[in-house]
RNA sequence: GGGCGAUUAGCUCAGUUGGCAGAGCAGCUGACUCUUAAUCAGCGGGUCAUAGGUUCGAAUCCUAUAUCGCCCA
């Protein structure tokens, strides 16, 4: 990939539209113009058109994405982030400019105005009377059919993606729309939204391990946040009734078509609930979604077919083991011959984690349709209430769609004392170093202070926007998703330079 | 971390049994006032990812490395 990532030397394409710059400078004009009024969408202008109606002008901006030169006419095709729509330049219309019209390339910046007609071939197309050129492009556009396709310059270069494979704007604009309507949806029925803190002294709120930076002034480490969990129960305690955060986590792990170090959650509680209203919560949520951005109830996603349609599966954790993973939670015997059936490491692990990862292993891949999972183990689940009919579980869920953890909620722990026995519970046999990042005692003061049963829930942006677009790896629908930087390419011989300056 | 696959012109891709490096698009020159991935004629464009090896001869076979993708952990 040198071509559209040179910086060094310019190619013999750049070069070539250096010089073409160059000529439109000597003829007077601003190869990167000022900022226009009164543009219109090329959809805008598509949808307001009427045939055969007197004086319909219109002023346009956008990319030219297609160029045909038929001599004294040329056939633009402009794209803006609505669509595109056709310029016609013809020579009559263009007088003195005429010229600098053959100076224009694939990919310049430019707005148009004129006539709103249709070609004879019925195409609306703006008859232009004025071309100004906003932004000479110096570097050639992908390939006009097939776009850009190689998947890794499609993330490193998105800004050429965005236009290059208009299939890419569209699912970002759907990842906007529903992001707006959740937090319509949610603030309409009162909830709060606020943003805690990214850098924390401690990372706490799940298991995972974070990524460390440093403030210099206070010379103290930071965290980046795993979890917004522990700061949005403060605001339990403080009184918020309801409150939600949509925005970043970070966790210093593995990257995958499903993982990606950073990616977009949403945390919400509602004091004086559980997780049962959580669950009834995320299926009208969820459902509301896919009523307002997908065609169907029944969504494509990868090789799988998956039906939205309500109610949802609910099961037991228990329950699910005993039908996916042939073992049973009651007979530890049976979990830990699976799990060296299945080639899992159980030897110094504890009983309930050996059952997660049997369960992993085993449920995980079936839960294709929406499914509840209720009730896990409580030794797994240390801020999670245990249930009072059976302690050993915890009053928590994960959703599941399509083989992916999508959602998990419990009903809050909300007994200082309990959650600091937790917490002491989950740090025996961490490294001192770890052991020290975990033990949040403010938290355990904010609980002290008293703070109310409540329901908390979870969401994955990223996947359920991969769900809802059809789009099966993280990074389609992550604008920049994490990638290793590119080798530093070895300076080239200065001969290189003398190459491209030739004629 | 393991397995499989990919890497060839600016972009998208062919390249047979190891025997002169190919096409389309893009670019350049010319023609063309109704095109729709415009068309037609001509021209230019290559460190075949990198480094070794086998061979009379390597894009092709072997080894290592790098990067990416998919699957698994």
């Amino acid at each position: 990939m040198t071509g559209l990532t040179e910086h060094t030397s310019p190619s013999k394409f750049e070069q070539q539209r250096r010089d073409k710059r160059d000529k439109l400078q000597a003829l007077g004009i601003d190869p990167y113009g000022q900022s226009i009024t009164e543009i219109q969408s090329a959809q805008a202008v598509k949808d307001a058109f009427v045939d055969d109606a007197p004086s319909q002008s219109a002023r346009c901006a956008g990319r030219i994405v297609l160029l045909r030169d038929i001599g004294k006419l040329i056939f633009i095709t402009l794209r803006d982030s609505s669509g595109t729509i056709q310029l016609g330049l013809s020579k009559k219309l263009l007088g003195d400019a005429w010229e600098s019209m053959k100076l224009l390339d694939l990919g310049d910046v430019v707005a148009a105005e004129g006539q709103v007609g249709r070609t004879r071939t019925g195409e609306i197309t703006i008859w232009t009377e004025s071309v100004t050129l906003l932004s000479k492009a110096l570097l050639p556009p992908p390939e006009k059919f097939h776009g850009l396709a190689d998947v890794d310059m499609r993330y490193r270069m998105r800004y050429v993606d965005l236009w290059a494979n208009p299939e890419v704007m569209q699912r970002f604009k759907q990842r906007s729309a529903i992001i707006a309507s959740m937090r319509h949806w949610l603030t309409d029925r009162g909830f709060l939204e606020v943003e805690t803190p990214m850098m924390q002294t401690l990372a706490g709120g799940a298991a995972a391990r974070p990524f460390v930076t440093h403030h210099n002034t206070l010379d103290l480490d930071l965290f980046l946040r795993i979890a917004p969990e522990l700061f949005l129960k403060r605001l339990l305690v403080g009184g918020m009734e309801k409150v939600f955060e949509i925005n970043r986590n970070f966790r210093n792990e593995g990257l995958s078509t499903r993982h990606n170090p950073e990616f977009t959650m949403i945390e919400l509680y509602q004091a004086y609930a559980d997780y049962t209203v959580m669950m009834d919560l995320t299926e009208e949520l969820i459902g509301d979604l896919i009523r307002r951005h997908c065609d169907s109830e029944v969504l494509t996603f990868g090789t799988s077919s998956i039906d939205f349609a309500r109610p949802w599966r609910r099961a037991r954790f228990a329950d699910l083991l005993r039908q996916y993973g042939d073992c049973d939670m009651d007979d530890m015997a049976s979990v830990r011959q699976r799990a060296r059936a299945l080639d899992i490491d159980a030897s110094n692990k504890d009983d309930a984690v050996v059952v997660n990862d049997v369960f992993e292993a085993t449920v995980e891949q079936h839960l294709v349709n929406p499914t509840f999972v209720m009730d896990y183990p409580a030794a797994i689940c240390p801020l999670t209430r245990p249930s009072k009919a059976d302690p050993r579980f915890a009053e928590r869920f994960e959703l599941f769609i399509g083989a992916m953890e999508l959602a998990n909620a419990y009903s809050e722990l909300n007994d200082p004392d309990a959650q600091v026995a937790n917490f002491r519970r989950q740090l025996r046999g961490l490294p001192e170093d770890e052991s020290m990042a975990k033990m949040d005692e403010d938290f355990i003061t904010a609980l002290k202070f008293g703070m109310p049963p409540a329901g908390g829930l979870g969401i994955g942006i990223d996947r359920l926007v991969m769900l809802l677009t059809g789009a099966t790896s993280i990074r389609d629908v992550i604008l920049f998703p994490l990638l290793k930087p590119l080798a530093a390419k070895p300076e080239k011989e200065t001969t290189d330079c003398a190459d491209v300056t030739d004629p």
